[in-house]
DNA sequence: AATCCAAGATTGTTCAACAATATTGACGAA
DNA sequence: TTCGTCAATATTGTTGAACAATCTTGGATT
């Protein structure tokens, strides 16, 4: 029957409950995008009745973690080229305007300085996930200056699509280092009150990531392509 | 094979339809903030079972249209002050954004422009709702120069609640004919390509906007509660 | 009037079924 | 072989009834 972890949950959450496992699931990777997730076998590993399941279903899709093909089923989403510009397209607004016209108390600028020095160390230690942790934390926090909730939750959205799409490249390569030096400045512009120009730099920061990003998602999709003709 | 020429696919749609429904029932104030949506009286209304309806609530959950409190229910959403005060958080970030990073062609321009002759015609003739609709149309058009659907999306979800406001207080002021002039001086600014200007003109209006609202909003509060007073 | 408690009502979840659609695999024709 | 056709099968979408957990209501007691 249903085995929840500790018994913390009562009646009226496990829906949320199965949505947040799935959640991190696919968050870690187990759960590859593309990847079919059927209703019986779900039902059946999680303990719960179709039912519940899909109403998980629903607020994963509303979430866009998750792609629901009528009568065909739901996939763990897996983000393309025009997923991801529509990610920049958002990061390009969001986060400048939070540079520009957010609160910068002092108490948060020590904030982004603690996740900077923080993805520094991840580059001398070589550690590829922990720079890409700090990145994403940097940016979060970037957003979290506007101090609205609203938004912070479309970047974390936003931040959990980025994740699917690295998960989806086969080889991880270090797309994060070299723009550690970046984030360095920024946050310095920052502390220096010098605005316009971090949210100008940050702008061009995130054209070159997509540009990238967008080459690495294409060569991939390449190789996928090749080998599909190589194997039919 | 499958001919979706014509068939709609009757099968998988009832539950969106569901939602559709709902959304267009409470946007247009027949369901007003606050209500109660109690599941056994929907289901008997609207033909469907229990288990759609509740999967049709928790998308609107996730749009925040409806709020649910466990084992109480599903209510109309009733934006307070603190609801009013985060909208107006996200309007000042990207509305201004779209502003000055967005892309403005000269056909987008056409179609500012006609919304705000449609507002001035609006105010020539006295019709707050018209009046209202003309202005949301063109802060909607304003984010649409992002090019991003999320940010639409957002925007879209914002100015909903924006509406579950004005429901929710009985004397509706004429709140939106003193902005129609700053409409036509922000477009005006966008045609010269003063966007700098235009941007912090907006977020200006963004400013007195909010606080008027809060105004209105918190004698509504008052008043309530005088009444309250008065009937305990 | 205030408090407590049991009966009733409502929500959260499960189960079993059926309808509609998709997928599969076998079969036959060019 | 290779391609389409078609029936058999599997999966999804929806329903209705049931039960457990929680909230609400009304009255009894003090």
């Amino acid at each position: 029957m249903n085995t929840p972890a500790d018994g913390t949950a009562e009646h009226a959450h496990t829906t949320a409950w199965i949505a947040s496992v799935l959640r991190t699931r696919i968050a870690a990777g187990e759960l590859t995008p593309g990847s079919k997730l059927s209703e019986e076998p779900l039902c059946a590993a999680l303990g719960v009745s179709r039912n519940t399941l899909r109403q998980a279903f629903t607020t994963l899709v509303s979430e866009s973690i998750v792609t629901r093909i009528p009568n065909r089923g739901v996939f763990v989403a897996s983000p393309g080229v025009d997923e991801v510009r529509e990610i920049y397209r958002v990061r390009r607004m969001i986060e400048p305007a939070a540079v520009l016209w957010g609160e910068l108390t002092p108490q948060v600028l020590e904030g982004l300085e603690t996740i900077v020095q923080r993805a520094q160390q991840a580059r001398d230690s070589g550690s590829v996930p922990a720079m890409a942790d700090a990145n994403q934390a940097l940016h979060g926090a970037v957003v979290a200056l506007t101090g609205s909730a609203s938004l912070q939750e479309l970047m974390d959205r936003v931040l959990a699509e980025m994740r699917l799409v690295f998960h989806s490249m086969a080889s991880a390569p270090d797309f994060h280092s070299h723009y550690v030096d970046r984030n360095v400045a920024l946050v310095k512009r920052l502390r220096a009150g010098e605005r316009q120009e971090a949210a100008e730099g940050l702008r061009a920061y995130l054209d070159e990531a997509e540009a990238e990003l967008l080459v690495h998602l294409g060569a991939e999709q390449d190789r996928r392509s090749g080998m599909r003709q190589r194997a039919g």
